[in-house]
DNA sequence: TCCTTTCGTTGGTGACTCCAACATTGGCGC
DNA sequence: GCGCCAATGTTGGAGTCACCAACGAAAGGA
């Protein structure tokens, strides 16, 4: 066959938010592989390092740290409580809350999931000198606290 | 209430993985937005892109060309037939190939798209000088022919 | 002619994001 | 204390994107 590789389009490959959107695609793949190794997915890992870094909160809580929806976490806490990863028990001082806890075996598959995620930037951002990275971080950390707050 | 604002964990801040998709999420977004408002999606663009920019091509093409699966493409050009933007004929030389070509309506449609993606672009890259936005730029273009050959 | 590949298509899965509604509970003004 | 609004957990859905397995039809090479 005659078939030569094929390009994508200019109007794609111009703009940023199609660069920025391919590149998560896969980053996405590769945490994603390496979260299906030890049984888990992003989620999990956003609120056993919530629970890590802040000690014990609530779902709501939870959700406000790691830009989840209210309803996503009862999902995520459902299954990490079932792993027995996460205990749920209700708050005493407000009874419309839960109080989530880490529990020995959450933190172990915590580390469990750093290091996959290790990994994951390495390979991610391989082809770029430590110069690069350092620049490419601040940019994206600087776009991203604009977003999130303004 | 006591609700300072809730941080996010450091270990997702630090994480490229992590800055990369959460921006690509304000991305999506902020386009899928602007689609919506020509009731369209992110796979109607892409194809229109790629029949405006390298005319008629077979379906299997098109998926290449734009980074979908080959079932993706089947229900992205139905719904692109039906509102009229591209049609589909049998390929004479390929009975295998369907080759789908980009109408008048379709060409209006991706100008009405390029005009609300511009907008994305500005809005994302907002708070950035010039400067910052062409490094930004190269390094993610960068990464992402490194990700997609290599 | 076989064998492999490609193509379009169907039907399904999973991850992430997001929304609307509901009952329970807390906090606050009056 | 009463009434109203806000917050919480929960259920049940939705949409977008990425991906996979299988199939019949057709093309291509050995």
């Amino acid at each position: 066959m005659v078939t030569v590789v094929e390009e994508t389009p200019a109007r794609l490959t111009a703009k940023p938010s199609w660069l920025l959107g391919q590149l998560a695609v896969h980053a996405h793949r590769l945490a994603s592989d390496g979260f299906g190794e030890v049984g888990a997915r992003g989620y999990h890992y956003r609120i056993l390092a919530a629970l890590d870094e802040f000690g014990v909160a609530s779902q709501a809580e939870l959700g406000r740290r790691c830009s989840m929806d209210r309803s996503d976490v009862v999902a995520a806490i459902n299954e990490l409580a079932e792993q027995g990863f996460v205990e749920r028990t209700p708050d005493p001082d407000d009874r419309r809350r839960n109080m989530v806890t880490l529990t020995t075996a959450g933190a172990r598959q915590l580390r469990r999931m750093d290091r996959a995620l290790d990994k994951v930037q390495d390979d991610l951002l391989g082809p770029l000198p430590a110069e690069d990275r350092q620049t490419l971080t601040r940019l994206l950390t600087q776009l991203l606290t604009h977003h999130q707050r303004g």
